[in-house]
RNA sequence: GCGCCGGUAGCUCAGCUGGAUAGAGUGACUGGCUACGAACCAGUAGGUCGGGGGUUCGAGUCCCUCCCGGCGCGCCA
């Protein structure tokens, strides 16, 4: 447990336990203790720790709450919180102020722990599986899976580092109704590179990927498909550009410097009879009725809104029986005790549906959490840039990552909460890009290297640090600095519950911003030898944390820029 | 029509399970390199937290209602 959490754990026992002696004392009435909180105030004269135990007892004790303040602050015993004075203020806060042990022992944590700080057991070795991006295999990328893969990425490693133990899986659509689609456009393209007079039908794909698919192929084959029968040439059209645009998609996004632990394909749960198994289940329980030829599922008895057709009167089921026996596999078959899928939100009507057909196979559907995610509306020249499908004018993943560099890219994305709808202004990305906030904590990161390189020139290197000499930190800057350093894995489980990697990326901003004011308030170099070798452990451990936050997100952590 | 998400400074967004004077970046204006990198820092200006009710010691935060924007509501995925 770091150093502020423990200090957090032991006021609130001790606030407790001066309550309990106030009780037995008959200083305060017996009454049971309402939940109170203990939080670190906005405003730092406000204390490091602030307790408004007195204000949500006022009613309990029927006392006024700054005389059940004075009443247990008079009976505390702080002995080993590394709190020693207090004060009551405002309308009955107690706030409780750090002493130097405090600071000391951040400082010190952070030097032990080095790349490990931060990390914690929260999560106790849980697995989850985070499922994110999954973008059709039938085209390349677009700006939304961007975000979704900044955001899928850095949530698993944000949950890695709160102690679960994650893995990350691409869910691949190579069947169903979109292949369909896929094979029918690949087949109009193709026939009409020697017929004239085929249209491509309104909701093909209308891509230029599918242009150069059909040339290529033809390159190899040559006319060889035209007059074969119809399902023979879609079947060497998909066999020929599917396994091409799936080694695509792995590339792009190893490009954008993810890499999941499994492609998991839609196809292998046909060919292995689980879709048809999830069906028969449902059947089997009797959660399913026909109508109209068409095999139905009870969802509304499950909590969904309406319920839904699980096989067409066609006989082909839809897309989400798929989805359901994909769900099933995690959560069941592979034992995952959590699964997490990061969806975009025009997918959020579909997730009760989901989880009622979960419910109905008796899986706790709570065991599936979705991360949903706005849409991104792209700015360029002041204007949104409309994502077309249809005409494939969409900005794709691939562009987007020519025009701006890689790490703006994935700290950019993982700014916004996911579920904020999110303005991302091409213009400021590509041409400004010295003004993107991930400049300014790697410039932080680079200035402490280049410190410490010139240090060393001077052949002055650092050494271990007594608490006397920590004590020499007693600016402001440096005060809340090391506040803000000791935060860091508080933050990292909060994020972890949240499910919301952005707060680190703004936390790690935070750093940066205390670290240039420390900067130009403090000089490290100066002639205090004692003090010098302290700023100089403040600003290592600095690193460490910026180092930390950065490799955990896959930005690189520049020594000079 | 029903459901989900959002509406906080000119713009883009924070605001932790309701807590003390609502913050940051950017844009505007003013300062700071003969001192460890000015890709930085300091300062000024800018707010009826969409409107209106309610809950209580206390509301940007919770409840109700209305307005505006985005997205869903298929035998599409």
């Amino acid at each position: 447990m770091s150093a502020a959490a423990k200090t957090i754990s032991s006021l609130k026992a001790a606030l407790e336990n001066a309550v309990e002696k106030a009780i037995s004392q008959n200083l305060l009435p017996s009454s049971e203790l309402p939940l109170f909180t203990i939080e670190t105030p906005a405003d730092r004269s406000h204390g490091d720790l602030a307790s408004n135990i007195a204000m949500v007892s006022a009613r309990a004790f029927r006392l006024a709450p700054r005389k059940i303040a004075e009443i247990i602050t008079e009976n505390i015993d702080l002995g080993n919180t590394h709190l020693s004075r207090f004060e009551i203020a405002g309308p009955g806060f107690i706030n409780f102020f750090y002493d130097q042990s405090f600071y000391s022992s951040v400082l010190e944590e952070i030097r032990t722990e080095g790349k490990n700080y931060g990390r914690s057991d929260f999560g106790k070795g849980k697995k989850v599986l985070v499922e994110f991006v999954s973008a059709n295999p039938t085209g390349p990328m677009h700006v939304g899976n961007a975000r979704g893969g900044a955001i899928g990425d850095s949530l698993s490693s944000v949950l890695d580092a709160a102690g679960y133990e994650v893995a990350r899986e691409f869910y691949v659509n190579d069947a169903g109704n979109q292949i369909e689609k896929f094979a029918t456009s690949l087949e109009v393209r193709y026939l009409q590179i020697y017929k004239d007079g085929i249209e491509l039908p309104e909701d093909a794909y209308h891509g230029q990927d599918i242009i150069d698919h059909a040339n290529n192929f033809a390159k190899i084959h040559g006319d060889k498909y035209v007059e074969s029968s119809s399902e023979e040439r879609r079947k060497a059209l998909v066999d020929y550009a599917l396994p091409l645009n799936i080694e695509g998609l792995e590339r792009d996004l190893m490009k954008y410097r993810i890499k999941y632990d499994r492609w998991f394909r839609e196809s292998t749960l046909h060919k292995s009879g689980a879709v048809q198994n999830i069906v028969e289940l449902l059947k089997e329980k009797g959660h399913t009725y026909e109508k109209e030829g068409a095999v139905w599922f009870k969802a509304t008895e499950f909590g969904a809104d309406k319920d839904f057709v699980l096989i067409r009167s066609n006989g082909i089921p839809t897309y989400v029986v798929p989805d359901i026996a994909y769900h099933y596999d995690k959560l069941v078959t592979r034992g995952y005790d959590k699964a997490i899928d990061v969806l975009g939100a025009d997918h959020h009507g579909y997730i009760p549906r989901l989880k009622a057909a979960l419910t109905a196979l008796g899986v706790d559907a709570s065991r599936l959490d979705v991360v949903l995610m706005q849409m991104v509306r792209l700015m360029r020249d002041g204007e949104v840039i409309k994502i077309s499908k249809r005409s494939g004018k969409a900005i794709t993943l691939v562009t987007l990552l020519e025009e701006i560099p890689i790490d703006a890219a994935r700290f950019f994305f993982n700014l916004r909460e996911a579920n904020s709808h999110f303005e991302f202004d091409l213009d400021l990305a590509v041409e400004h890009s010295s003004q993107n906030p991930v400049y300014y904590v790697q410039y932080a990161h680079a200035r402490i290297c280049n410190i410490v390189k010139n240090l060393a020139e001077e052949n002055i290197s650092p050494r271990d640090c007594t608490s006397d000499d920590y004590a020499l930190l007693n600016a402001p800057e440096e005060i809340e600095l090391i506040n803000k350093l000791a935060a860091y894995g508080d933050e990292v489980i909060s994020a972890a519950k949240d499910y919301d990697p952005s707060k680190i990326t703004r936390y790690v901003y935070e750093v940066a911003t205390l670290f240039h004011k420390f900067y130009n308030a403090c000089r490290v170099k100066n002639d205090n030898e004692n003090l010098m070798q302290a700023r100089l452990a403040l600003c290592l451990d600095t690193k460490t944390v910026i180092a930390n936050v950065l490799d955990m997100f896959k930005i690189n952590a520049p020594e000079s820029m």
